[in-house]
Formats: structure tokens, C-alpha cells, sequence
DNA sequence: GTTTAAAGGAGAAAAATTATCTATAATCTT
DNA sequence: AAGATTATAGATAATTTTTCTCCTTTAAAC
């Protein structure tokens, strides 16, 4: 029994195939659309339902097996969840990247600003990537 | 000739009666859903088409006259395009704040770290609201 | 191996968004 | 101000996206 299937159980998820499938896409592509993420599943599992895809991303949502990045422009893309971190998006390739940068001083000015609980901050940078400079 | 039609003419933008009123209900409300917006809209106009809405928003993104600001878990909202600025969003009560903080530093400490040329940044903080805890 | 509860696939259905067509209204031209 | 020109509104169809239903298959538990 593999990593990927344990970690799904932990979630009250059934290790399925085609669910193994979707977490490796996920692991090896990091960020991906529905659209994306159908068209390499389909090439594994040519009888694969789009129905199939919607009911998982939205299971594993669910159970914040995975997260939904929203992006400015372009459809969102999922990625296995981990440590809370930031996007950048290049607008010329649409490459999407994991950056780690440091919210806490940002967030506290604007907790006491508003006097408001945050426990959440969804940072997306957009621009142009070095390749596409 | 008030100032909407001056505005809207400046982008390209005929002033009719319909757009003068979605510009009105953004400038009121603030930020606005889709839904939302035709909610109030058919209520000026008994037989505003959904698809009225729809063209609107889009013509007036392409010409950024307004923004789409996109909300995790929930559906995007439209405003009139101002200076570049940060949201709260409350996930008890659904209400969408501006607030304006001072991003210089994140953007910079990301664009050298990883070679990349910032133009845009969007965040969203998500919690919960004073008149909420 | 048998049981059972969950998941997959096919396709229908629903929801969201866009396109087409024609009458009308806004702006331009005189 | 009147007429010509062009863009827009509204009705509706079409398309796209997402969800649901129903039945079969399969994973997990025993
Ligand atoms: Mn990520
Ligand atoms: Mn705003
Ligand atoms: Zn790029
Ligand atoms: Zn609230």
C-alpha cells in the first residue's frame, strides 16, 4: 500500500484508481485546471467520466485534500494542499509558481486595522516569468 | 450630462440607461456578484435581460472601466476600477471590504527572489468581521 | 469469498455564459 | 433639430460548465 493511499483513507476517501491517478497528476504537475487535469487522466483511463474528475476535485475539496487556486484571467487550478503559501502567474506562459513569502506583518496591520480575524490570505502575483522576459 | 456618461464615453462606452445603472449600483454598493447585480438591475428594468448583464460586465472589464475580484469559495464580484487595492472578506456574513496596505515589500522581496517581474497583486484576506465574532 | 457501502461511467439535467438576430436608442453629421 | 449611422437591448437559441441520476462495478471490511 502506497503513500498516496493511505493518504487518502486519513481522509475518508476510498483509494481508488482513477483517484490515485488524480493525486499523482496533482504531485507531478502541481497546479492544474479540470480541463488539464481530464485531458491527462483521460490518456490512463480512456472511459474516464469529466462527471468522474468534477466528483473528486470537489470530494477532495471537501476534505481540504486539495485547495483551489483562483486566478485573475484564467480558470482556477487545484494542488495538493500544503503549508499556506503564495502564487506567482506568468501572463505570457501561464506558468504558475509556489512562493514562499512572509504575511504575517501584512496581516496583522491589517487585522488591527479592521479589527478583523484573519486566518486566511490568498496572495496571487502576476507578470511576466524570467523565460519570458 | 453627468459624470457616469462622461466616464463611460471616455472608455468607448455609449451611456445608456442600463449601464448608467450598473455603474450607479457598483458605485453604491461596492462590490457586486452577477446575481446580485441583476437582482437590482430588474428592478429599474422590468425586462433587463440576463444577457444585458453579462455584456455589460465583460465590455467594461475589457476596457477596465470596472474589476473582477475573485473570492475563494465564493463567486467573483465586480467595482469600478480605483487604485490598486486589497479586500477583506468576512466567510461568516459574506461582506467585502477594501482596505489599501502597503505591498511594496512582499512584491519586491518576490520579484528578486524569483526573477520576476511583478505588474499585479491580489489579495484577499478571509476571516471573520467584527460585528461577526 | 461474501457483504456492503462507496465510487465510476453514461448520459440527462441544470446552471452559467455567450452568440444571434432585430428593433430601438444613442451619438454623429449636417 | 432632423436624419443618418452605429452600437446596444432584449428575446431567444446555443454553447459551455457543472451537477445529478441511475445502474454497474469495485474497494474495503469481515
Ligand atoms: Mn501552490
Ligand atoms: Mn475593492
Ligand atoms: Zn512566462
Ligand atoms: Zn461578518
Amino acid at each position: 500500500m502506497n503513500n498516496y493511499t493511505q493518504m487518502l483513507r486519513n481522509h475518508n476517501l476510498k483509494a481508488t484508481p482513477q483517484r490515485l491517478a488524480i493525486v499523482d497528476m496533482l504531485y507531478m504537475h502541481g497546479h492544474m485546471s479540470i480541463d488539464a487535469l481530464y485531458e491527462v487522466m483521460i490518456k490512463r483511463f480512456s472511459s474516464i467520466s469529466l462527471a468522474t474528475i468534477y466528483k473528486n476535485i470537489n470530494l477532495m475539496l471537501e476534505n481540504t485534500f486539495i485547495q483551489e487556486v483562483k486566478l485573475p484571467n484564467f480558470k482556477s487550478v487545484y494542488e495538493l494542499t500544503k503549508e499556506s503559501h503564495s502564487h506567482t502567474m506568468c501572463e505570457k506562459c501561464g506558468k504558475i509558481n509556489d512562493i514562499n513569502l512572509d504575511l504575517d506583518a501584512i496581516v496583522n496591520t491589517a487585522s488591527t486595522l479592521k479589527n478583523f480575524e484573519i486566518t486566511k490570505a490568498d496572495l496571487v502575483l502576476s507578470g511576466v516569468c524570467k523565460n519570458c522576459v
